[in-house]
DNA sequence: CTGTCGTAGGGAACCGATTCCACATCACCG
DNA sequence: CGGTGATGTGGAATCGGTTCCCTACGACAG
């Protein structure tokens, strides 16, 4: 309830004073800067953030636009986000923008014209044209994590490289039989899906071997990827020894899938994936680790650094995903089928 | 840019009858409304959300605060809860308050004080004492998700109920040997913990069964209940016909603890959790639903009537959950080993 | 014909901060 | 000893809206 005028006038100063006295900007003395935050203590003062926002012109919140809330990357990273912005004073305003719906469209229609955010990071968004011209007419500072980033800073994982070395593991093991598993072509994870198949097609023809792609009907999730692998698996006459899935939800549903059809992972097959999901250590499954909740963390980071300075170049990071090997993978057995 | 004083001058008008037309409230003249709107849609106009709430003191923010975003059943709350505002065109501002971290703290003191919000959702928050102080000093309408709410309007399922039928569900197909696998006592979730393994043993005593009860020693997660399982299972003097799980990730953690080690499920141990989680189906996991998208909507519901009418009688919402049957359980194989 | 009420709209105060500018000291230097 | 610059403080404008209060006008009732 108490505004800066009755810690002012506690402290027998004016709200000019006070004002700066609590900010630490301009010339105040040592004593009046004391008695001001005794002031303030006494009345339990905190700032009017609206009166703030007028004033400066900073919001102090950063706005994170998301389509998916409930999927291990996007939450690590969402808390990643948050923990970064915690430790700065900054709050988060929320934005679920599920691809194609009415929401969606009101988001970037209305709520991000409101502008009440000094920035913008925007997690696996995969825009449209138009929403691409509706997030650069907002006119503040936007990050991306993974995603194109033709026109904004981008915090991703190297997904070419993650999954060329996610293949290539196979391949050493002595794999030649080995095939991909990746998200529907309709899928909105269409770019990290291309990247990824990318990296496996390149592994596959440097070493001579012929590609075996395999993309989920449904979206690209842990029952999904169940469902491919399930259908995969199921033609024994064309089986591989080997399987790389496009992220671990695919990985870890073609285990269960696997098991299911009392295939012995990794005996008979090998299977690869590429996050270090939080459930594969439980299903010891190897895979490429990329730790989301850095990359929220440097986002904020690159976000912040943009606020402060509107004229920087864009920043790109790109960051290496790093083998952790676990019990999924190993040399095919010699009995097995030929591809 | 424009502010409502640009869009007042090309109006011909006042700002005063310029903010009247676009709020809709006050009189003014039909064609004057349309002058205004249409100023208003030239000049691209949006009301500054800072000057808005300083004038109006109300933000058009609710704040979420949870504990846990990488959880399922917060996922999906918040999902819901996101839903709800962005119909009523409200901002939703994220507060991550991991118990037992400094940034939790931080939440209470600084960030919560600051009333950014109109009103606060807690969603499994299971405050401290000293936290529902701070909570109550806000001043702001809260509504619980999951929790005790002695003090605020309460969202949940009826745990105690769910828990009981499950159990009934297991005696009525036959079973005598009914073993629960909760969370670990110190856990965070300590007061749904109590409230449904409360209503195992309602269940077990009234059917004149002994009870046989285990903790998770980590969390209560999928691997936590992993863990429990293949420990409460490893020992197999004293195994369980069927399981109750406290809630279906750890259900299904025992579903895979179980065909690790050989036992068939539900021919030799039947399964059964509360959530109706989204793995719930793949695993065929027999369960009691609930929705937590709902409750989280249902949330929003309560909180805005609230902040609408401050003087309101608390509500209290405990949906009951529904029984889903799927294939994790099914009558005790006669050869099953005494308790 | 006058008083009242409903409608329409303008002026100015106000919400609660920040910040520009003016003013007053005081020390130090030439 | 007067000028200059660093320091400390207050008054008032400002951010961009909303809303109170006042005026004006036409219609209608008394």
């Amino acid at each position: 309830m108490a505004g800066i005028a009755e810690v002012a006038a506690r402290a027998g100063v004016s709200k000019a004073t006070a004002s700066r006295a609590l900010s630490g900007s301009g010339y105040v003395s040592e004593t009046t800067r004391a008695r001001v935050r005794d002031a303030a203590d006494a009345l339990g003062y905190v700032p009017s953030a609206g009166a703030v926002g007028l004033a400066t012109g900073r919001t102090q919140n950063i706005g994170v636009v998301m389509p998916y809330l409930n999927r291990w990357f996007f939450a690590e990273v969402l808390e990643g986000i948050q923990q970064a912005l915690l430790e700065r004073g900054l709050d988060l305003t929320l934005y679920d923008a599920k691809p194609g719906t009415p929401g969606r469209e009101r988001i970037f229609g209305d709520f991000l014209a409101r502008k009440r955010f000094d920035g913008l990071i925007a997690v696996g968004l995969e825009p449209v044209d138009q929403e691409i011209d509706q997030l650069t007419q907002i006119g503040r500072p936007i990050v991306s994590v993974v995603g194109t980033g033709e026109e904004t800073s981008v915090v991703a994982v190297d997904d070419d490289h993650a999954a060329r070395r996610a293949t290539e593991h196979l391949i050493e093991l002595g794999h030649r039989d080995i095939a991909f598993v990746g998200g529907s072509p309709r899928s909105h994870w269409a770019h990290v899906d291309q990247e990824r198949l990318a990296g496996y097609r390149h592994a596959m023809r440097e070493a001579g071997l012929s590609e075996f792609v395999r993309h989920a009907h449904s979206e690209v999730s842990l029952p999904g990827g169940y469902a491919a692998a399930a259908d995969l698996l199921g033609d024994t006459r064309r089986r591989p020894t080997a399987i790389v899935g496009v992220c671990d939800e695919v990985a870890i549903g073609t285990i269960i899938a696997a098991r299911r059809l009392g295939i012995q992972v990794p005996s008979s097959l090998s299977v690869v994936g590429i996050d270090d999901h939080e459930f594969a250590d439980m299903f010891a499954l190897t895979t490429l680790q990329q730790v989301p909740r850095e990359q929220g963390a440097a986002a904020v980071e690159v976000l912040l650094a943009e606020i402060a300075d509107p004229g920087r170049a864009r920043t790109v990071i790109r960051t290496p995903a790093r083998l952790i090997m676990r019990n999924s993978t190993a040399a095919p057995s010699l009995g097995a089928p030929a591809g």
